[in-house]
RNA sequence: GGAUCGGUAGUUCAGCUGGUUAGAAUGCCGCCCUGUCACGGCGGAGGUCGCGGGUUCGAGUCCCGUCCGGUCCGCCA
């Protein structure tokens, strides 16, 4: 070992005591006849200091020293004349008495402090020196123990970590898949896969009775704050179960992540039909850290005479509390807001409770005092709240409000990061008519059981047929989702049917699945949770890229290693492979 | 595929309605300084204003194109 302690660990009982440590400069202090350095490494700072008069040409040498130098310094611990609080390490310091230079460093291009100056692409170009930052080697650190907890917790619950493959088959259904060219098998390829999804039903079918895995995934689309192309699941899949056993489980899962990682107890998850979750917060992941339901007015004001309300599918709005005395220019702000592309709402009319108990609208002209009465009480509205009401096409004002009720949270500081609000939507329906291609698509997948009551319905009302599936949402982000699966090969079959397979394209897919129910299938669900934003959501952050260690960019470059890239024609010709010229 | 914001010193940014030598902070280099921990003081170096074209007597600033980055919509079973 070339050091006796970490940087983070001596404290005053080693004082007098010989030590050896190893670290990079994370600063400097020269005083011009004494110099001190902080030396860093994972586990924290301890400060060295040299004097002239204890050795003058030592003292000269640590004062050449740059930033990110990586230094063995040998000394003894002294307690130190003047101390630092801030620190663990803060009542002591290494008078050195030696020390060598294992490497020096170039001045790093940003500041390696938790205030960094660096700017995002410059951090992602040099990771290396961003992971050596406390906030982000914290991530790091949170998410280390957030994976042992959850190993440990499955563990005892019974279940089995098994590894499927990475080289799997590429199927249409669903996000586009990252495909790998096969040498040995010239113009066939492996995908990666989107998620082991039919690997752990196929453990169910072996008896492997309860599977988990944290594994990477994979899907080709473009990225968000919150999505990379390769980010990873915590999978899972039981047998013998019903809906309410895997709620329970992943909740006690949840639950204790929180006690131990957090120390926060939770109660019982509140549970919100998907129905509810549109109606009530025009979104299927609603944030309920905080009110704000929306509010129908469409009976309420038709035939007003105002053609806005009266021409709309669909009038609703939202109570900001307390927001009455909001400037004419921050409505129009808000208005300006609310009709940006992105949200595509045609305009915005208030009622404001005054605290005076008088009530102003921007739609007087249309209604009686005693009608905008009506729609405050209606959304129980009390003097000094503020309705902020929509107007249109249902799904996109849904859409717009659930955008409102959310920027409204944060304006009003309704969202913070250090409280937790986890919620079960339940009851997705099983399918989602995609009106572009004019069929129905699997809401989550297609191995997705239907509710046995809505069975009725798969003929003639498929649209209406709800799914034993289920979404874990924590502050308004999407943690996990699963489902109870279909066990039955003739079940499977016709839903590949209801989703416009070809019985040969669903043989061709999916025959492998198929015939392995023939041989036995369980009655099995499961769920997978996102571990990158599971992290985020501890890590009180919206970007889950400071919990990967290496992420990809806006665009799905690696900035660090310049990936992807082109491969040279060697290599391709052995996979048999010619790039097209654009057009 | 679309919307939107940004690109000026190593870095983070300022630079107004176009106008003479493009600034600040921090970092870097040098000198001074014996208890600092955001050390302090003095001095210095450092910029083809992303790239290409255009308008103009004159462009960091206006216009068009393009590249790069951030956020969002579409997409993400």
């Amino acid at each position: 070992m070339l050091r006796t302690h970490t940087c983070g660990e001596i404290r005053s009982s080693e004082i007098g005591k010989s030590v050896e440590l190893c670290g990079w400069v994370a600063k400097s202090r020269d005083l011009g006849g004494m110099t001190f350095i902080d030396l860093r490494d994972r586990f924290g700072i301890t400060q060295l200091v040299f004097n002239t008069d204890d050795d003058a040409a030592l003292c000269e040498r640590a004062r050449k020293l740059g930033r990110e130098f990586v230094l063995r310094a040998k000394g003894e611990v002294r307690e130190r004349s003047s101390k630092n609080s801030n620190i663990p390490t803060g009542d002591i310091e290494i008078r050195v008495l030696e020390f060598e230079i294992l490497n020096a460093a170039k001045t790093p291009p940003f500041t390696i402090e938790d205030e960094t100056d660096g700017g995002d692409d410059l951090r992602m170009k040099y990771r290396y020196l961003d992971l050596r930052r406390n906030v982000v080697r914290k991530n790091m650190e949170l998410r280390h123990n957030l994976a042992k907890e959850i190993r440990n917790y499955l563990d005892q619950a019974g279940f089995l970590e098994v590894e499927t493959p990475v080289l799997i088959k590429s199927t249409p259904e669903g996000a586009r898949d990252f495909v790998v060219p096969s040498r040995m098998n010239p113009g066939e390829f492996y995908a990666l896969p989107q998620s082991p999804q039919t690997f752990k039903q196929i453990l169910m079918v072996a008896g492997f009775d309860r599977y988990f895995q944290i594994v990477k995934c994979f899907r080709d689309e473009d990225l968000r704050a919150d999505r990379q192309p390769e980010f990873t699941q915590i999978d899972c899949e039981l047998s013998f179960v019903e809906q309410e056993d895997i709620l329970q489980i992943f909740e006690g899962l949840v639950r204790q992540l929180f006690i131990s990682v957090k120390n926060i107890s939770f109660e019982d998850f509140p549970r919100m039909t998907y129905a509810d979750a549109m109606e009530f917060y025009g979104n299927d992941k609603p944030d309920i850290r905080y009110g704000m339901k929306i509010c129908d007015f469409t009976s309420a004001t038709r035939n007003s005479g105002f053609v806005v309300f009266d021409q709309a599918e669909y009038v609703a709005g939202i109570v900001a509390d307390g927001c009455s005395e909001y400037s004419r220019k921050q409505i129009d702000e808000l208005t300006d807001w609310v009709k940006r592309p992105q949200i595509g709402a045609g305009g915005l009319i208030y009622i404001r409770m005054n605290l005076d108990g008088t009530v102003k609208s921007s739609a007087d002209k249309f209604f009686t005092e005693e009608q905008l009465r009506a729609f405050c009480n209606q959304a129980n509205a009390k003097q000094g709240d503020l309705i902020l009401i929509l107007a249109g096409a249902k799904t996109l004002m849904q859409k717009a409000l659930s955008e409102l009720r959310l920027e409204m949270g944060n304006r009003m500081g309704l969202r913070p990061k250090d409280t937790f609000a986890p919620l079960w939507v339940v009851d997705f329906p099983l399918l989602e008519w995609d009106e572009e291609n004019k069929r129905y698509h699997a809401m989550h997948h297609p191995f997705t059981a239907p509710k046995p009551e809505d069975f009725a319905l798969l003929q003639n009302e498929p649209g209406k047929v709800r799914a034993n599936a289920y979404d874990l949402v924590i502050n308004g982000v999407e943690v996990g989702g699963g489902s109870i699966r279909i066990f039955d090969k003739s079940l499977q079959k016709q839903m590949f049917t209801l989703l416009g397979f070809s019985d040969e394209d669903a043989q061709d897919q999916f025959g492998f699945l198929m015939n392995a129910f023939e041989f036995g299938a369980p009655p099995h669900g499961g769920i997978a949770l996102g571990f990158d934003r599971l992290c985020s959501i501890f890590g009180g952050a919206e970007s889950i890229r400071d919990f990967i260690a290496f992420p990809k960019n806006n665009s799905g470059r690696d900035m660090m290693i310049d990936s992807p890239s082109q491969i040279n024609p060697a290599q391709l010709n052995e996979l048999q492979i010619s790039i097209q010229k654009k057009a």
